[in-house]
DNA sequence: AGCAACGCCTGATAGC
DNA sequence: TGCTATCAGGCGTTGC
């Protein structure tokens, strides 16, 4: 599933190869994916509009359009941006199509839960979703200072709290496993409860880890692919998620794989001990 | 207000 | 073999 590095693989791919070109009509194939405005407004305006850019808040996808607009992407769980020069059938479960002066930018999601919406520029930072995101763990505004603060003053339980987006935005279950596996934290330790030492470690296991997955570009445990459809290699250095009775890289006791929050969670109940 | 549970959705997999 | 039930999980919504 995309997370922040994921995101930030195909930001940075479809930033350099979209930049300047122009969308000369949008193909709506699923009208539900278009949240905003209603699909045949949507691709009114959209026609017509040179790309000045692409950037990432969260796990959303910011394409900036010529004429103050800008496109906004969410992939959710099995979403695919894929931008293509080469004339092929549209893969099974592609729901929108920018025709571009040169090449075709679909996206194709296999779940139907992702999102496009085209809104003003100026409105951006009041979109639902958007606006209430929280800190970027990769950015100068992630201070180690402040996140150790935080934690001491939340009761919830670390993972749920680490997947909070309002909290911190572009941790998904994957990149959230492997920073606690790192930080040596049990995922249903209350916040709280984390000693100044403990949160400082996670706090650095936090932008090792997503750091780490950019340099890999992303994780393709099911479904991701980046800007040009090409999968990633986190999924080879993983440590803990997916791997329920592997023995732990670091000390050879089964990772074990439990329900936290609602959601699957992969700990190694030796390095990630709840009792200290 | 803060937090937990639910619904959305399809394909893979487990169980009978 | 073939059917059904369950699971995967990000996020908006709902409800406690």
């Amino acid at each position: 599933m995309p997370e922040l590095p994921e995101v930030e693989t195909i930001v940075r791919d479809l930033g350099a190869r979209l930049t300047g070109l122009m969308v000369e009509r949008a193909e709506v194939l699923l009208p539900k994916v278009v949240a905003a405005p209603a699909p045949e407004e949507f691709a009114r305006l959209i026609a017509g509009r040179k790309i000045l850019g692409l950037s990432r808040r969260g796990k959303y996808i910011l394409i900036e359009l010529s004429r103050g607009w800008v496109l906004i992407l969410h992939l959710r769980m099995t979403g695919q941006l894929v931008y293509t020069t080469v004339l092929e059938p549209f893969p099974k479960h592609t729901h929108l199509v920018l025709h571009l002066d040169q090449g075709v930018l679909r996206f194709t999601d296999l779940r139907q839960f992702g999102r496009a919406s085209l809104v003003p520029a100026r409105e951006v930072r009041r979109v639902p979703g958007l606006r209430e995101l929280g800190v970027e763990p990769l950015g100068a505004e992630f201070v180690k200072e402040d996140f150790i603060r935080k934690l001491a003053r939340s009761r919830r339980m670390i993972k749920p709290l680490l997947l909070d987006q309002t909290f911190l935005t572009g941790l998904g279950n994957i990149y959230t496993d492997e920073a606690l596996h790192r930080a040596g934290i049990h995922p249903e330790r209350r916040a709280a409860d984390l000693d100044t030492r403990e949160a400082g470690t996670l706090y650095r296991a936090i932008r090792e880890v997503l750091a780490e997955g950019v340099a890999f570009r992303g994780t393709s445990v099911q479904h991701y692919v980046d800007g040009s459809g090409q999968r990633g290699r986190f999924q080879e250095i993983l440590r803990v998620y997916g791997k329920k009775g592997v023995p732990c890289p670091v000390c050879g006791v089964p990772i074990e794989r439990i329900r936290c929050g609602g959601r699957g969670t992969h700990y190694c109940p030796e390095c990630q001990p709840f009792e200290r």
